[in-house]
DNA sequence: AAAAAACGATAAGCTATGCTGATCGACGGA
DNA sequence: TCCGTCGATCAGCATAGCTTATCGTTTTTT
């Protein structure tokens, strides 16, 4: 049972076709003929039924991609894990939500590529849906999302607890008398934020409508917009001191229930932790700092 | 990265020589040079440190090693997996306790034996300690052993609730009384049966020391000496009903908490449930039927 | 209805990977 | 000191596997 042949196995049942997997592996059908044929004498049943348009799984055959897929997976992190002796090199790809990114971990990561000038460092913007199946589909080695997520192949280690807060013009008591007699325009980072489904859920439990939504690209630009009165907005409290401070806007504070929530790092549990990702959880641990 | 590659490193590591796993390998000792060079050069780094009697692993060579096993034991699942079609055949080898064996499932294998001509069943004797390790060794395919083991790389599942109760002669009114003052001598069916720990753990319990231990290879021959008066046996009480109505043995049913012993099928969780086990487990579970 | 395109099977030839056997230097034990 | 065992190395060779080319079949296009 050769690797190479599972390869070519995969790739004809994910192509459904031995002229598909062929171009698609650099080489020629006979040849992908030979190694299924090969596969299939080894084992001794037929991995593909051969039909006009090309081959579809035998019964066996779909027993059998399973563990091509996973022997590929397996040999890969083999190949990880022998070469890291320790120190942080090589690429290391992640996901964060858009907002932890810029808010949170955007310091971080300056410090962390200049400790660890070897390590080619990616982050990769989601939605934690998004980054939950990058993660899954091993494009993302781990990903920062909004926690729990509770999935069963999945690691997660508490990194952030955020208080929210909504954020809102002078002079406005309470978030109804913000929102205008129930209807609410908002404020929000980027289309995706997460947030942004927070807040509207904060604003549906008050049984308010939400008819218009602004997008800016800067915090700047919703603390200017929320202060002239255009909307409200729901912002990690910790962001947010300065600007309060300075009298611009008024701070309404949620309950528990609704303004906190859990930053959580994911990564899949049998992969190889590389030691990159390693030195990368213990520099946001380290330096991180707060609630 | 090839898989006769990695078992050719596997032998290496485990023989701790070129030559040594050569020889087990049926090749010479040039080639396996060659395969370990070839491992190296893709991965970059040398897997093992030369010296004059032998090789020995890197620390990268450590990290290859669970790597080139899980391979192999992924690899060997799948070639089992693809050719079980549903159809219960092939070699099926379960452990058990030799107790539980003869009593309780011996009359399962002659019906499992007769439904499934094509499999080649064979079934090993063993403490649960042994037991246990053998399957997670993959020597066995699962075991029924003594619960709970509660490991995390271990699928148990209930399958018998056995009362235990101790036997004596006639006219001995308690257990006290059948040791004859602090003196106990047992009759067991096998030295290393799990019931004659049990016995032992009970009598200790009442401060009874046991000096001599008679084993016996047939129950008639242990109802023999029980109630000949030369000691005392723990057995389950569903087996010896018909010698205690003949009148030849008294019976002392113990507490729950010492009486209760429960027999759990193991198997590995991440293996593939074959499907002759499968059957095999369906079998037990719907003729088997006791208490 | 005919032609063209796409599919997989097959055979022949060639290349290169990997196995073999022999030899070498290094080290340790008798 | 000699001999046995270790791994490294090299040349020769066999074969597994890649390539090229062709065929029959089926589907789509003209």
């Amino acid at each position: 049972m050769d690797t190479n042949d599972l390869k070519v196995f995969e790739t004809v049942a994910r192509t459904g076709g031995m002229n598909r997997a062929a171009a698609e592996l650099h080489t020629v059908q006979s040849n992908v003929t030979a190694r299924i044929r090969a596969l299939e004498t080894e084992l001794g049943c037929p991995l593909f039924a051969r039909h006009s348009r090309g081959v579809a799984l035998t019964a066996a055959g779909e027993r059998l991609l399973p563990y091509a897929r996973r022997v590929a997976w397996l040999l890969a992190d083999a190949v990880r894990a022998t070469r890291d002796d320790g120190t942080p090199r090589g690429p290391l790809t992640i996901g964060a939500l858009e907002t932890t990114a810029a808010l949170r971990l955007s310091p971080l990561f300056a410090g962390y590529a200049t400790a660890f000038p070897e390590v080619d460092l990616a982050v990769r913007p989601g939605t934690t849906e998004e980054l939950v199946t990058a993660v899954l589909n091993r494009t993302l080695e781990g990903a920062f999302v909004c926690g729990p997520v509770a999935h069963q192949s999945l690691i997660e280690q508490v990194m952030f607890h955020e208080e929210l807060t909504i954020l809102a013009a002078l002079g406005l008591p309470s978030i109804e008398a913000a929102t205008q007699g129930g209807i609410a325009r908002i404020v929000v980072l980027r289309a995706g934020c997460s947030y942004r489904q927070r807040l509207e859920m904060v604003l549906a439990n008050r049984g308010i409508a939400v008819p218009r939504v602004m997008e800016f690209g800067t915090l700047e630009a919703i603390f200017g917009c929320v202060a002239a009165g255009l909307g409200i907005t729901l912002l990690p409290r910790a962001l947010i001191g300065p600007v309060w401070r300075a009298g611009r806007v008024s701070l309404h504070a949620l309950p528990p229930s609704e303004a906190m929530v859990t930053t959580v790092f994911i990564h899949r549990r049998e992969a190889h932790l590389s030691s990159a990702l390693r030195a990368f959880l213990e520099h946001v641990q380290a330096g991180a700092g707060y609630s």
